[in-house]
RNA sequence: GGUCCCAUCGUCUAGAGGCCUAGGACACCACCCUCUCAAGGUGGAGACACGGGUUCAAAUCCCGUUGGGACUACCA
């Protein structure tokens, strides 16, 4: 058998959303599986609404998420360019003999012309598509074209019969004859539509699956056309449902931030991401939950992904993220919430850090909530919050000043010798745990919630607690 | 409008005719644990959209209805 080649094709117009990363998983996935070779091919053809900026971030989104490529715009390899704007010659040559074997044609409508039509015919109530008049020019008509000078697009004469697309995931779908209209593949300006760069570029490239999403199904039929009348090969079709959100419309702006970056910033994990993404559409079995990057591609099979559209929950995600958080260790952890800590502008004192890791990794859905949870070791900056302030004052003054005391005084500063200060603290103002604590984490973190109050305390010192029930006291 | 896709707990799903009084996970509720918050443990509530067939037997096959969605560009 031969080799799998797969490629995932993104249209680099902004940030990596999670629906194209969830394409780019599955891809990655079924290249990986079989050993084959995975390909990135960035479809850039419409020029204008490409920047540069957005290029290099989905690459970098991918990198991030752990998908690396085999063949790509900044490796290369054999069928180099990878990116569609600097294949155009390439794709005027397929033109070129589309049109030579009699499979492609020129057309003369103008874009308001056709505009036009269009509306006449939805007017009519007719189907609105491109009713193929350029394919049956008289040589007088075309003659005239010439001599007014018009300009001419490449149309493709979609052969009028039967197509069946053999799809992994949706099986088979077919599209009546004469479903299909003939399209656009060079525009006037002369630049390559993505339905002719897609299909010459998938069979110039040996891709044997293309797994993508469900909006375009309906050009698998047209891509197949194009590659049958170039005498290629034809890959198999994968065609993915859509990702929605909780309101079941498809996901867009309006249901947050759902960029893989925004993910990132979000501190979830991206082995946490990618396993949540294999889970949305695909399963293994009715158990398991957890895959390691290996288990999933040991056991992916994108004919196993279901064909009904699945709604994001982040919940979930961050729930998985959690277990993920709680998996590291605390070097590797410490690591990466450093950047957060950092960023909410904290100096970080490196080996303390690291330390307070079994504190909050159960804590932490994402790694931005390690920020309010340890805000209190690397800053002496603890102006209690509006709860903590009620629950200082509610103890008094008196308390803390004997909390202080007694604090100050303990021996050996451990969480065990803490831990008794504490509670004989408490039971001399006859006070259970839960209400004699409060108020020493109150002063201590400046808020009512907080790590394990004797651990906290141990790690920030016997001084910087002290001074803190200290200047609780007095206020 | 036309073409196409889809339909199991709120959500992700298991289920490929009898193993289903429909299984798991997130979320939810209760209890346990407990210094706050989490995490963890135990238990609970919760679904085959509807209507016809086919069959001894249907969540599973067929048809229709309803409801979602995609596509219908000289966008990708």
């Amino acid at each position: 058998m031969s080799e799998v080649r797969c490629r995932f094709a993104p249209a680099p117009s902004g940030s990596i959303h999670v629906g194209n990363a969830r394409t780019a998983l599955f891809s990655w996935l079924t290249a990986r599986h079989h050993g084959g070779t995975f390909v990135l091919r960035v479809e850039d053809t419409d020029v204008s609404r490409v920047t540069e900026e957005a290029f290099r971030g989905t690459l970098e989104s991918l990198r991030w998420l752990g998908l690396g490529w085999d063949e790509g715009p900044d490796v290369g390899g054999p069928h180099a360019p990878y990116r569609q704007s600097q294949r155009t010659a390439i794709y005027h040559e397929h033109a070129e003999r589309l049109m030579a074997g009699g499979h492609a044609y020129r057309c003369y409508c103008t874009p308001e012309e056709l505009e036009e039509r269009r509306d006449q015919a939805r007017a009519r109530g007719e189907p609105p598509g491109y009713d193929g008049r350029c394919r049956r020019l008289s040589d007088a008509e075309l003659a005239a074209f010439e001599r007014e000078g018009r300009l001419w697009a490449v149309r493709f004469a979609m052969p009028e019969r039967h197509y069946i697309v053999h799809d992994l995931v949706k099986g088979e779908v077919h599209f009546a004859a004469g479903a299909l209209r003939d399209f656009v593949i060079l525009r006037s300006d002369g630049s390559p539509v993505f339905l002719l760069a897609v299909a010459v570029d998938d069979m110039l490239m040996g891709i044997t699956h293309v797994i993508r999403g469900e909006d375009l199904l309906a050009s698998a039929p047209r891509n197949m056309a194009v590659i049958e009348a170039l005498g290629g090969t034809l890959p198999q079709y994968a065609h993915l449902p859509l990702i929605v959100g909780s309101d079941r419309q498809p996901l867009s702006k309006r249901h947050g931030s759902t960029s893989v970056e925004a993910f990132r910033e979000h501190g979830i994990l991206p082995e946490a991401l990618v396993n949540y993404l294999a889970l949305l559409g695909w399963s293994y079995d009715d158990q398991t939950t957890f895959f390691s990057r290996e288990e999933l591609i040991e056991r992916f099979d994108v004919s196993r992904v279901s064909s009904n559209p699945a709604a994001f929950d982040s919940d979930k995600l961050e729930w998985m993220n959690n277990h993920y958080v709680q998996g590291l260790d605390d070097e590797d952890l410490a690591a990466r919430v450093v950047h957060f800590l950092a960023g909410a502008g904290l100096l970080v004192d490196p080996g303390l850090l690291r330390r307070a890791m079994p504190l909050v990794k159960e804590r932490m859905k994402t790694l931005t909530q390690a920020v309010p949870l340890l805000r209190f070791l690397f800053t002496d900056d603890v102006e209690p919050d509006e709860t903590a302030a009620a629950v200082i004052e509610k103890a008094g003054p008196g308390y803390l000043a004997d909390a202080a005391e007694a604090l100050d005084g303990v021996g050996t500063w451990d969480r065990a010798s803490i831990q008794s200060a504490l509670d004989a603290l408490a039971g001399e103002a006859g006070l259970n745990r839960t209400k004699g604590w409060q108020p020493v984490r109150a002063a201590v973190t400046g808020s009512t919630v907080s790590p394990p109050l004797p651990e906290s305390m141990e790690l920030l010192g016997r001084d910087r607690t002290v001074a803190r029930l200290r200047a609780a006291a007095a206020r």
